[in-house]
DNA sequence: ACAAAAGTGTTGGAGTTACACCCATGG
DNA sequence: CCATGGGTGTAACTCCAACACTTTTGT
Protein backbone atom coordinates (compact mmCIF):
# COMPACT_ATOMS: atom_id res chain seq x y z
CA UNK A 1 0.00 0.00 0.00
CA UNK A 2 1.11 3.49 -1.57
CA UNK A 3 0.67 6.19 1.19
CA UNK A 4 -0.29 8.84 -1.48
CA UNK A 5 -4.21 9.62 -1.49
CA UNK A 6 -5.70 8.80 -4.57
CA UNK A 7 -7.36 12.26 -4.73
CA UNK A 8 -7.19 15.02 -2.63
CA UNK A 9 -11.15 15.72 -3.00
CA UNK A 10 -11.95 12.58 -1.19
CA UNK A 11 -11.74 11.54 2.45
CA UNK A 12 -13.09 9.94 5.11
CA UNK A 13 -14.68 11.13 8.68
CA UNK A 14 -15.01 9.20 11.82
CA UNK A 15 -16.99 10.29 14.52
CA UNK A 16 -15.00 8.30 17.15
CA UNK A 17 -17.83 8.31 20.43
CA UNK A 18 -16.36 7.18 23.81
CA UNK A 19 -18.26 6.99 27.44
CA UNK A 20 -17.00 8.14 30.44
CA UNK A 21 -19.36 6.50 32.99
CA UNK A 22 -21.48 9.38 33.07
CA UNK A 23 -21.85 11.66 29.48
CA UNK A 24 -21.09 10.08 25.74
CA UNK A 25 -18.47 12.06 24.28
CA UNK A 26 -16.74 12.59 21.07
CA UNK A 27 -13.17 12.42 20.29
CA UNK A 28 -12.01 15.73 18.74
CA UNK A 29 -8.75 17.01 17.24
CA UNK A 30 -7.43 20.96 17.28
CA UNK A 31 -7.34 22.60 14.18
CA UNK A 32 -4.63 25.31 13.99
CA UNK A 33 -3.33 28.23 11.06
CA UNK A 34 -0.26 30.07 12.07
CA UNK A 35 -0.32 33.06 9.87
CA UNK A 36 3.05 33.04 7.43
CA UNK A 37 2.85 36.85 7.77
CA UNK A 38 2.66 37.77 11.41
CA UNK A 39 2.92 34.09 12.70
CA UNK A 40 -0.36 34.84 15.20
CA UNK A 41 -2.58 32.14 15.08
CA UNK A 42 -5.60 32.56 12.73
CA UNK A 43 -7.63 30.05 13.45
CA UNK A 44 -8.26 27.67 16.53
CA UNK A 45 -11.18 25.64 16.46
CA UNK A 46 -11.93 21.89 16.15
CA UNK A 47 -12.70 18.84 13.93
CA UNK A 48 -13.88 16.00 14.01
CA UNK A 49 -10.90 12.79 12.30
CA UNK A 50 -10.77 12.82 9.34
CA UNK A 51 -8.38 11.56 6.33
CA UNK A 52 -7.56 10.77 3.09
CA UNK A 53 -7.97 7.89 1.36
CA UNK A 54 -4.46 6.06 -0.39
CA UNK A 55 -3.98 4.21 -3.07
CA UNK A 56 -5.10 0.32 -2.70
CA UNK A 57 -6.93 1.06 0.45
CA UNK A 58 -10.48 0.52 0.16
CA UNK A 59 -12.53 3.63 2.29
CA UNK A 60 -13.41 1.25 5.38
CA UNK A 61 -9.61 0.57 5.54
CA UNK A 62 -8.67 4.41 5.45
CA UNK A 63 -11.27 4.65 8.35
CA UNK A 64 -9.70 1.88 9.95
CA UNK A 65 -6.33 3.32 10.12
CA UNK A 66 -7.37 6.88 11.27
CA UNK A 67 -8.59 4.99 14.26
CA UNK A 68 -6.08 2.96 14.32
CA UNK A 69 -3.06 5.84 14.57
CA UNK A 70 -5.39 7.92 17.30
CA UNK A 71 -5.99 5.10 19.49
CA UNK A 72 -3.89 1.86 18.87
CA UNK A 73 -6.74 -0.27 18.63
CA UNK A 74 -7.59 -2.86 15.70
CA UNK A 75 -10.73 -4.37 16.21
CA UNK A 76 -13.20 -1.78 16.99
CA UNK A 77 -16.56 -1.00 15.90
CA UNK A 78 -16.88 1.33 12.35
CA UNK A 79 -19.97 1.94 11.18
CA UNK A 80 -20.16 3.83 7.24
CA UNK A 81 -23.16 5.92 8.04
CA UNK A 82 -23.33 8.59 5.28
CA UNK A 83 -21.77 10.55 2.63
CA UNK A 84 -21.55 13.96 2.54
CA UNK A 85 -21.02 16.25 -0.37
CA UNK A 86 -22.85 19.80 -0.66
CA UNK A 87 -21.34 22.25 -3.07
CA UNK A 88 -21.29 24.71 -0.04
CA UNK A 89 -19.79 22.28 2.96
CA UNK A 90 -16.37 23.88 3.14
CA UNK A 91 -17.40 27.60 1.96
CA UNK A 92 -17.03 29.32 5.15
CA UNK A 93 -14.16 31.48 5.39
CA UNK A 94 -11.90 30.14 7.80
CA UNK A 95 -12.31 26.53 6.18
CA UNK A 96 -11.20 27.97 2.68
CA UNK A 97 -7.92 29.83 4.05
CA UNK A 98 -7.29 26.15 5.68
CA UNK A 99 -8.08 24.55 2.50
CA UNK A 100 -5.57 27.11 0.63
CA UNK A 101 -2.96 27.11 3.10
CA UNK A 102 -3.34 22.97 2.27
CA UNK A 103 -2.78 23.43 -1.16
CA UNK A 104 -6.36 22.52 -2.39
CA UNK A 105 -8.86 24.87 -3.80
CA UNK A 106 -11.34 25.67 -1.56
CA UNK A 107 -13.44 25.65 -4.51
CA UNK A 108 -13.47 22.27 -5.56
CA UNK A 109 -16.00 19.48 -4.30
CA UNK A 110 -15.12 17.72 -1.61
CA UNK A 111 -16.48 14.17 -0.52
CA UNK A 112 -16.58 12.89 2.76
CA UNK A 113 -17.67 9.58 3.50
CA UNK A 114 -18.89 9.37 7.16
CA UNK A 115 -17.84 6.43 9.46
CA UNK A 116 -19.15 6.25 13.25
CA UNK A 117 -16.73 4.76 16.12
CA UNK A 118 -17.90 3.87 19.50
CA UNK A 119 -14.81 2.74 21.58
CA UNK A 120 -14.31 1.36 25.05
CA UNK A 121 -12.01 4.55 26.14
CA UNK A 122 -11.11 3.38 29.81
CA UNK A 123 -7.57 2.10 28.95
CA UNK A 124 -6.55 3.86 26.01
CA UNK A 125 -3.71 6.23 25.31
CA UNK A 126 -4.71 8.92 22.98
CA UNK A 127 -1.87 9.89 20.38
CA UNK A 128 -1.48 12.07 16.87
CA UNK A 129 1.72 13.58 15.97
CA UNK A 130 1.97 16.90 17.37
CA UNK A 131 -1.38 17.40 17.16
CA UNK A 132 -3.71 17.95 20.02
CA UNK A 133 -6.95 15.41 20.43
CA UNK A 134 -9.35 15.09 23.28
CA UNK A 135 -12.82 13.76 24.60
CA UNK A 136 -15.68 16.36 24.77
CA UNK A 137 -18.83 15.66 26.29
CA UNK A 138 -21.26 15.23 22.92
CA UNK A 139 -23.63 18.00 24.91
CA UNK A 140 -20.70 20.42 25.04
CA UNK A 141 -19.62 20.27 21.46
CA UNK A 142 -19.54 24.16 20.24
CA UNK A 143 -19.32 25.26 16.69
CA UNK A 144 -16.86 22.87 14.54
CA UNK A 145 -14.92 23.48 11.65
CA UNK A 146 -16.56 22.77 7.96
CA UNK A 147 -19.56 21.00 8.45
CA UNK A 148 -18.20 19.00 10.98
CA UNK A 149 -21.58 19.89 13.58
CA UNK A 150 -24.06 18.33 11.12
CA UNK A 151 -22.02 14.91 10.09
CA UNK A 152 -21.97 14.52 14.31
CA UNK A 153 -25.43 15.22 14.12
CA UNK A 154 -25.79 12.60 11.69
CA UNK A 155 -23.57 10.36 13.01
CA UNK A 156 -25.89 10.52 16.32
CA UNK A 157 -29.04 9.98 14.21
CA UNK A 158 -27.47 6.81 13.05
CA UNK A 159 -25.84 5.73 16.40
CA UNK A 160 -29.83 5.79 18.13
CA UNK A 161 -31.24 4.39 15.48
CA UNK A 162 -28.72 1.23 15.40
CA UNK A 163 -28.47 1.22 18.96
CA UNK A 164 -32.36 0.82 18.82
CA UNK A 165 -31.84 -2.57 16.89
CA UNK A 166 -28.59 -3.81 17.76
CA UNK A 167 -26.72 -4.46 20.61
CA UNK A 168 -23.54 -2.37 20.53
CA UNK A 169 -24.09 -0.73 24.16
CA UNK A 170 -21.28 -3.46 24.83
CA UNK A 171 -18.69 -1.48 22.56
CA UNK A 172 -18.80 1.34 24.66
CA UNK A 173 -17.59 -0.51 27.85
CA UNK A 174 -14.83 -2.69 29.23
CA UNK A 175 -14.80 -6.36 28.84
CA UNK A 176 -16.35 -6.95 31.79
CA UNK A 177 -19.38 -4.47 32.58
CA UNK A 178 -22.12 -3.89 35.40
CA UNK A 179 -25.73 -3.37 34.04
CA UNK A 180 -26.12 -0.43 35.42
CA UNK A 181 -23.39 0.90 33.35
CA UNK A 182 -25.40 -0.52 30.49
CA UNK A 183 -28.33 0.58 31.03
CA UNK A 184 -26.79 4.38 31.58
CA UNK A 185 -25.70 4.10 28.31
CA UNK A 186 -28.58 3.96 26.68
CA UNK A 187 -30.05 6.47 28.72
CA UNK A 188 -27.45 9.13 27.49
CA UNK A 189 -27.73 7.69 24.16
CA UNK A 190 -31.35 8.12 23.51
CA UNK A 191 -31.88 11.03 25.99
CA UNK A 192 -34.30 9.06 28.15
CA UNK A 193 -34.63 7.54 31.88
CA UNK A 194 -35.29 4.10 32.04
CA UNK A 195 -36.88 1.99 34.84
CA UNK A 196 -33.83 -0.41 36.09
CA UNK A 197 -36.08 -3.61 37.17
CA UNK A 198 -37.85 -3.35 33.50
CA UNK A 199 -34.46 -3.03 31.93
CA UNK A 200 -32.85 -5.97 34.15
CA UNK A 201 -36.01 -8.03 33.02
CA UNK A 202 -35.34 -7.02 29.29
CA UNK A 203 -30.75 -7.71 29.52
CA UNK A 204 -32.32 -10.83 31.21
CA UNK A 205 -34.11 -12.02 27.63
CA UNK A 206 -30.81 -11.42 25.78
CA UNK A 207 -28.65 -14.54 25.92
CA UNK A 208 -26.10 -13.10 24.62
CA UNK A 209 -25.54 -11.05 27.40
CA UNK A 210 -23.87 -13.68 30.07
CA UNK A 211 -23.41 -12.99 34.13
CA UNK A 212 -20.11 -13.79 35.21
CA UNK A 213 -19.13 -14.46 38.61
CA UNK A 214 -16.98 -11.52 39.16
CA UNK A 215 -18.12 -8.59 41.09
CA UNK A 216 -17.30 -5.09 41.14
CA UNK A 217 -14.69 -3.81 43.99
CA UNK A 218 -13.92 -1.11 45.87
CA UNK A 219 -16.67 0.23 45.38
CA UNK A 220 -18.73 2.07 48.63
CA UNK A 221 -21.74 0.12 48.15
CA UNK A 222 -23.26 -3.28 47.07
CA UNK A 223 -20.86 -4.45 44.15
CA UNK A 224 -22.23 -5.13 40.94
CA UNK A 225 -22.07 -8.73 39.21
CA UNK A 226 -20.31 -8.06 35.73
CA UNK A 227 -21.56 -9.55 32.63
CA UNK A 228 -19.73 -9.56 29.49
CA UNK A 229 -21.15 -9.87 25.87
CA UNK A 230 -21.14 -13.05 23.92
CA UNK A 231 -20.58 -12.46 20.08
CA UNK A 232 -21.23 -16.40 19.64
CA UNK A 233 -24.20 -16.01 21.31
CA UNK A 234 -25.84 -12.84 19.63
CA UNK A 235 -24.75 -14.70 15.96
CA UNK A 236 -26.80 -18.09 17.21
CA UNK A 237 -29.92 -16.54 18.52
CA UNK A 238 -30.66 -13.10 16.48
CA UNK A 239 -33.11 -13.69 13.76
CA UNK A 240 -34.98 -10.66 11.76
CA UNK A 241 -38.14 -9.41 13.03
CA UNK A 242 -41.19 -7.73 11.74
CA UNK A 243 -41.50 -4.82 14.03
CA UNK A 244 -42.28 -1.75 12.01
CA UNK A 245 -43.91 0.09 14.94
CA UNK A 246 -44.76 3.43 15.16
CA UNK B 1 -26.85 25.20 -12.34
CA UNK B 2 -24.69 23.77 -15.06
CA UNK B 3 -24.23 20.17 -16.99
CA UNK B 4 -20.18 19.60 -16.47
CA UNK B 5 -19.48 16.93 -13.88
CA UNK B 6 -17.81 17.87 -10.89
CA UNK B 7 -15.60 15.34 -11.13
CA UNK B 8 -15.98 12.02 -13.54
CA UNK B 9 -14.88 10.25 -10.78
CA UNK B 10 -17.82 10.53 -8.66
CA UNK B 11 -21.21 9.09 -9.06
CA UNK B 12 -24.56 8.18 -7.38
CA UNK B 13 -25.98 4.84 -8.27
CA UNK B 14 -30.11 5.03 -8.02
CA UNK B 15 -31.25 1.26 -7.45
CA UNK B 16 -35.04 2.06 -7.91
CA UNK B 17 -37.26 -0.26 -6.54
CA UNK B 18 -41.02 -1.16 -8.26
CA UNK B 19 -43.85 -3.81 -7.45
CA UNK B 20 -45.72 -5.38 -10.44
CA UNK B 21 -48.59 -7.07 -8.15
CA UNK B 22 -46.52 -10.12 -7.48
CA UNK B 23 -43.12 -9.50 -7.31
CA UNK B 24 -39.82 -7.02 -5.89
CA UNK B 25 -38.50 -5.11 -9.44
CA UNK B 26 -35.37 -3.43 -10.04
CA UNK B 27 -34.76 -0.53 -12.86
CA UNK B 28 -32.10 -1.91 -15.16
CA UNK B 29 -30.48 -0.08 -17.98
CA UNK B 30 -28.98 -2.04 -20.85
CA UNK B 31 -25.18 -1.45 -21.19
CA UNK B 32 -24.34 -2.06 -24.57
CA UNK B 33 -20.53 -1.10 -26.36
CA UNK B 34 -19.75 -1.78 -30.43
CA UNK B 35 -16.56 -2.32 -31.41
CA UNK B 36 -14.92 0.63 -33.25
CA UNK B 37 -13.39 -2.09 -35.41
CA UNK B 38 -15.74 -4.60 -36.19
CA UNK B 39 -19.21 -2.63 -35.48
CA UNK B 40 -19.90 -6.02 -33.48
CA UNK B 41 -21.54 -5.29 -29.97
CA UNK B 42 -18.75 -6.39 -27.48
CA UNK B 43 -20.60 -6.02 -24.38
CA UNK B 44 -24.20 -6.32 -23.66
CA UNK B 45 -24.96 -6.74 -20.17
CA UNK B 46 -27.12 -4.42 -17.63
CA UNK B 47 -26.52 -2.02 -14.90
CA UNK B 48 -28.38 0.15 -12.44
CA UNK B 49 -29.43 3.84 -13.29
CA UNK B 50 -26.37 6.14 -12.23
CA UNK B 51 -25.29 10.01 -13.24
CA UNK B 52 -22.23 12.43 -12.61
CA UNK B 53 -22.95 15.14 -9.95
CA UNK B 54 -22.78 18.11 -11.69
CA UNK B 55 -21.63 21.38 -10.52
CA UNK B 56 -23.92 23.58 -8.19
CA UNK B 57 -25.85 20.15 -7.59
CA UNK B 58 -25.84 18.14 -4.39
CA UNK B 59 -25.21 14.39 -4.72
CA UNK B 60 -29.23 14.10 -3.46
CA UNK B 61 -29.94 16.46 -5.96
CA UNK B 62 -27.98 14.80 -8.91
CA UNK B 63 -30.30 11.11 -7.71
CA UNK B 64 -33.09 12.86 -7.79
CA UNK B 65 -32.21 14.07 -11.40
CA UNK B 66 -31.81 10.48 -12.65
CA UNK B 67 -35.00 9.61 -11.01
CA UNK B 68 -37.01 12.39 -13.20
CA UNK B 69 -35.01 11.48 -16.50
CA UNK B 70 -36.27 8.29 -16.65
CA UNK B 71 -39.45 8.21 -14.42
CA UNK B 72 -41.14 12.29 -15.12
CA UNK B 73 -41.18 11.91 -11.54
CA UNK B 74 -40.24 14.28 -9.02
CA UNK B 75 -41.33 13.53 -5.45
CA UNK B 76 -40.43 10.26 -4.94
CA UNK B 77 -38.88 7.96 -1.71
CA UNK B 78 -35.33 8.20 -2.14
CA UNK B 79 -32.90 7.21 0.45
CA UNK B 80 -28.74 7.17 1.17
CA UNK B 81 -27.93 3.82 2.14
CA UNK B 82 -24.03 3.19 1.20
CA UNK B 83 -20.81 4.86 -0.39
CA UNK B 84 -19.15 2.18 -2.78
CA UNK B 85 -15.57 2.82 -3.22
CA UNK B 86 -13.33 -0.23 -3.13
CA UNK B 87 -10.05 -0.70 -5.65
CA UNK B 88 -11.30 -3.09 -7.83
CA UNK B 89 -14.44 -2.36 -8.17
CA UNK B 90 -14.80 -1.55 -11.91
CA UNK B 91 -11.82 -3.99 -12.61
CA UNK B 92 -13.77 -6.52 -14.60
CA UNK B 93 -12.55 -6.59 -18.42
CA UNK B 94 -15.72 -5.67 -19.70
CA UNK B 95 -15.69 -2.54 -17.06
CA UNK B 96 -12.08 -1.61 -18.58
CA UNK B 97 -13.17 -1.42 -21.66
CA UNK B 98 -16.54 0.43 -21.15
CA UNK B 99 -14.30 2.91 -19.40
CA UNK B 100 -11.80 3.49 -21.59
CA UNK B 101 -14.34 4.03 -24.24
CA UNK B 102 -16.29 6.44 -22.15
CA UNK B 103 -13.03 8.26 -22.15
CA UNK B 104 -12.27 7.17 -18.44
CA UNK B 105 -8.73 5.70 -16.76
CA UNK B 106 -9.96 2.59 -15.35
CA UNK B 107 -7.03 2.33 -13.05
CA UNK B 108 -8.52 5.51 -11.13
CA UNK B 109 -10.76 4.96 -8.59
CA UNK B 110 -14.60 5.98 -8.59
CA UNK B 111 -17.08 6.62 -6.16
CA UNK B 112 -20.12 6.13 -6.31
CA UNK B 113 -23.02 7.21 -3.56
CA UNK B 114 -25.57 4.24 -3.78
CA UNK B 115 -29.68 6.03 -3.64
CA UNK B 116 -32.27 3.47 -3.41
CA UNK B 117 -35.76 4.65 -4.33
CA UNK B 118 -39.22 3.26 -4.54
CA UNK B 119 -41.51 3.96 -7.21
CA UNK B 120 -45.28 3.08 -7.39
CA UNK B 121 -44.74 1.66 -11.11
CA UNK B 122 -48.36 1.31 -12.07
CA UNK B 123 -48.56 4.48 -14.35
CA UNK B 124 -45.32 5.72 -15.32
CA UNK B 125 -43.60 5.52 -18.75
CA UNK B 126 -39.91 4.85 -18.85
CA UNK B 127 -38.01 6.64 -21.26
CA UNK B 128 -34.40 7.34 -21.42
CA UNK B 129 -33.17 8.72 -24.43
CA UNK B 130 -32.30 5.94 -27.00
CA UNK B 131 -30.84 3.43 -24.32
CA UNK B 132 -33.27 0.85 -23.21
CA UNK B 133 -34.58 0.69 -19.59
CA UNK B 134 -36.86 -2.13 -18.15
CA UNK B 135 -38.30 -3.87 -14.98
CA UNK B 136 -36.78 -6.94 -13.68
CA UNK B 137 -37.64 -8.80 -11.23
CA UNK B 138 -35.02 -9.06 -8.18
CA UNK B 139 -35.14 -12.68 -8.20
CA UNK B 140 -34.42 -13.25 -11.53
CA UNK B 141 -31.17 -10.42 -11.76
CA UNK B 142 -28.27 -11.55 -13.38
CA UNK B 143 -24.90 -10.79 -13.70
CA UNK B 144 -24.73 -7.10 -13.80
CA UNK B 145 -21.52 -4.86 -15.01
CA UNK B 146 -19.64 -3.41 -12.36
CA UNK B 147 -20.51 -3.78 -9.04
CA UNK B 148 -23.72 -3.47 -9.16
CA UNK B 149 -24.64 -6.82 -7.70
CA UNK B 150 -23.27 -5.74 -4.66
CA UNK B 151 -25.13 -2.33 -4.48
CA UNK B 152 -28.21 -4.14 -5.40
CA UNK B 153 -27.16 -6.64 -2.55
CA UNK B 154 -26.98 -3.45 0.11
CA UNK B 155 -29.60 -1.68 -1.35
CA UNK B 156 -31.98 -4.95 -0.18
CA UNK B 157 -30.33 -5.04 3.01
CA UNK B 158 -30.98 -1.28 3.91
CA UNK B 159 -34.75 -1.18 2.30
CA UNK B 160 -35.26 -4.50 4.71
CA UNK B 161 -34.46 -2.44 7.47
CA UNK B 162 -35.32 0.39 6.95
CA UNK B 163 -38.94 -1.40 6.23
CA UNK B 164 -38.60 -3.08 9.68
CA UNK B 165 -39.35 0.29 11.56
CA UNK B 166 -40.61 2.95 8.96
CA UNK B 167 -44.13 2.73 7.03
CA UNK B 168 -42.83 2.98 3.27
CA UNK B 169 -44.52 0.29 1.74
CA UNK B 170 -46.74 2.48 0.95
CA UNK B 171 -44.63 4.01 -1.43
CA UNK B 172 -44.60 1.42 -4.03
CA UNK B 173 -48.30 1.46 -4.29
CA UNK B 174 -51.25 3.44 -5.55
CA UNK B 175 -52.13 6.40 -3.81
CA UNK B 176 -55.35 3.82 -2.79
CA UNK B 177 -54.42 0.47 -1.82
CA UNK B 178 -56.22 -2.39 -0.50
CA UNK B 179 -54.44 -4.12 2.93
CA UNK B 180 -53.74 -7.48 0.92
CA UNK B 181 -51.68 -5.26 -1.56
CA UNK B 182 -49.22 -3.95 1.52
CA UNK B 183 -49.17 -7.27 3.49
CA UNK B 184 -48.02 -8.69 0.21
CA UNK B 185 -45.46 -6.25 -0.13
CA UNK B 186 -43.88 -7.07 3.51
CA UNK B 187 -43.57 -10.44 2.08
CA UNK B 188 -42.32 -10.38 -0.94
CA UNK B 189 -39.19 -7.53 0.59
CA UNK B 190 -39.07 -9.83 3.91
CA UNK B 191 -39.19 -12.76 1.94
CA UNK B 192 -41.91 -14.19 4.92
CA UNK B 193 -45.13 -15.54 5.11
CA UNK B 194 -47.94 -12.99 7.51
CA UNK B 195 -51.25 -14.53 8.61
CA UNK B 196 -54.11 -11.95 7.25
CA UNK B 197 -56.12 -11.78 10.37
CA UNK B 198 -52.47 -10.63 12.47
CA UNK B 199 -51.66 -8.53 9.81
CA UNK B 200 -54.67 -6.51 9.89
CA UNK B 201 -54.83 -5.97 13.58
CA UNK B 202 -51.24 -4.39 13.68
CA UNK B 203 -52.65 -1.99 10.39
CA UNK B 204 -55.57 -1.28 12.65
CA UNK B 205 -53.22 0.29 15.14
CA UNK B 206 -51.27 2.59 12.90
CA UNK B 207 -53.59 5.70 12.61
CA UNK B 208 -52.13 7.06 9.59
CA UNK B 209 -53.06 4.49 7.41
CA UNK B 210 -56.82 5.67 6.82
CA UNK B 211 -59.74 3.41 5.19
CA UNK B 212 -61.49 5.21 2.90
CA UNK B 213 -65.10 4.37 1.47
CA UNK B 214 -63.52 3.22 -1.78
CA UNK B 215 -63.76 -0.35 -2.54
CA UNK B 216 -61.89 -2.38 -5.66
CA UNK B 217 -63.67 -2.74 -8.87
CA UNK B 218 -63.90 -4.88 -11.30
CA UNK B 219 -62.22 -7.82 -9.62
CA UNK B 220 -64.13 -11.84 -9.47
CA UNK B 221 -64.50 -11.67 -6.00
CA UNK B 222 -65.43 -9.47 -2.93
CA UNK B 223 -63.79 -6.14 -3.55
CA UNK B 224 -61.50 -4.96 -1.13
CA UNK B 225 -61.48 -1.63 1.03
CA UNK B 226 -59.47 1.27 0.21
CA UNK B 227 -56.46 2.96 2.31
CA UNK B 228 -54.52 6.00 2.15
CA UNK B 229 -51.44 6.60 3.85
CA UNK B 230 -51.67 9.99 5.42
CA UNK B 231 -48.10 12.04 6.30
CA UNK B 232 -49.85 14.28 8.56
CA UNK B 233 -51.13 11.30 11.19
CA UNK B 234 -47.54 9.51 10.89
CA UNK B 235 -45.34 12.84 11.75
CA UNK B 236 -47.86 13.15 14.52
CA UNK B 237 -47.83 9.98 16.16
CA UNK B 238 -44.69 8.81 15.77
CA UNK B 239 -42.14 8.62 18.37
CA UNK B 240 -38.84 6.88 18.94
CA UNK B 241 -38.92 3.74 20.63
CA UNK B 242 -36.33 1.51 22.50
CA UNK B 243 -36.24 -2.04 21.27
CA UNK B 244 -33.30 -3.28 20.46
CA UNK B 245 -34.82 -6.65 20.19
CA UNK B 246 -32.76 -9.67 19.64
C1' DA C 1 -24.48 3.59 61.69
C1' DC C 2 -24.79 5.71 57.47
C1' DA C 3 -24.43 6.61 52.55
C1' DA C 4 -24.63 4.71 48.13
C1' DA C 5 -25.81 1.88 44.54
C1' DA C 6 -27.32 -3.22 43.68
C1' DG C 7 -30.80 -6.19 43.25
C1' DT C 8 -35.48 -8.10 43.25
C1' DG C 9 -41.61 -9.27 42.14
C1' DT C 10 -46.33 -8.25 41.16
C1' DT C 11 -50.16 -6.62 38.75
C1' DG C 12 -52.95 -4.86 34.92
C1' DG C 13 -52.96 -3.91 30.31
C1' DA C 14 -51.31 -4.36 25.57
C1' DG C 15 -49.40 -6.93 21.87
C1' DT C 16 -48.52 -11.55 19.67
C1' DT C 17 -49.54 -15.94 17.80
C1' DA C 18 -52.22 -19.51 16.02
C1' DC C 19 -56.17 -20.83 13.96
C1' DA C 20 -61.30 -21.50 10.35
C1' DC C 21 -65.18 -19.86 8.40
C1' DC C 22 -68.59 -16.79 5.87
C1' DC C 23 -69.03 -12.88 2.32
C1' DA C 24 -69.34 -10.29 -2.06
C1' DT C 25 -68.34 -10.20 -6.68
C1' DG C 26 -67.65 -11.62 -11.83
C1' DG C 27 -67.93 -15.06 -14.93
C1' DC D 1 -73.35 -21.92 -8.85
C1' DC D 2 -68.65 -21.71 -8.54
C1' DA D 3 -64.10 -19.72 -8.05
C1' DT D 4 -61.68 -16.12 -6.01
C1' DG D 5 -59.84 -13.37 -2.69
C1' DG D 6 -61.97 -10.18 1.28
C1' DG D 7 -62.96 -9.91 5.78
C1' DT D 8 -63.60 -11.20 10.73
C1' DG D 9 -62.85 -13.12 16.60
C1' DT D 10 -60.99 -15.66 20.38
C1' DA D 11 -57.90 -17.76 23.68
C1' DA D 12 -53.31 -18.54 25.57
C1' DC D 13 -49.20 -16.44 26.07
C1' DT D 14 -45.64 -13.14 26.33
C1' DC D 15 -44.25 -8.55 26.87
C1' DC D 16 -44.64 -3.97 28.88
C1' DA D 17 -45.16 -0.16 32.37
C1' DA D 18 -45.48 1.29 36.81
C1' DC D 19 -44.12 0.96 41.27
C1' DA D 20 -40.74 0.37 46.76
C1' DC D 21 -38.07 -2.02 49.64
C1' DT D 22 -34.00 -4.94 51.19
C1' DT D 23 -28.96 -6.02 50.54
C1' DT D 24 -24.05 -5.34 50.50
C1' DT D 25 -20.23 -2.80 50.76
C1' DG D 26 -16.76 1.18 52.34
C1' DT D 27 -16.12 4.78 55.36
Amino acid sequence: MTNSPINNYISVDCVIFGYNGQELQVLLVDRTLTSDITGDSEITDMTLTGNHIYEDETIEEAAYRVLFDLTGLKNVFLDQFKTFAHPDRLKKENDRKWLLHDGRDPDKRIVSIGYFSLIATQSITLEWKGRNVKWVPVSEVGELAFDHNQILNEALIALRNKIKHEPIGFELLPERFSLTQMQNIYEVIMGTELDKRNFRKKIARMKYLIPTDEKQTGVAHKPARLYVFSREVYEKTKKELFDFTV
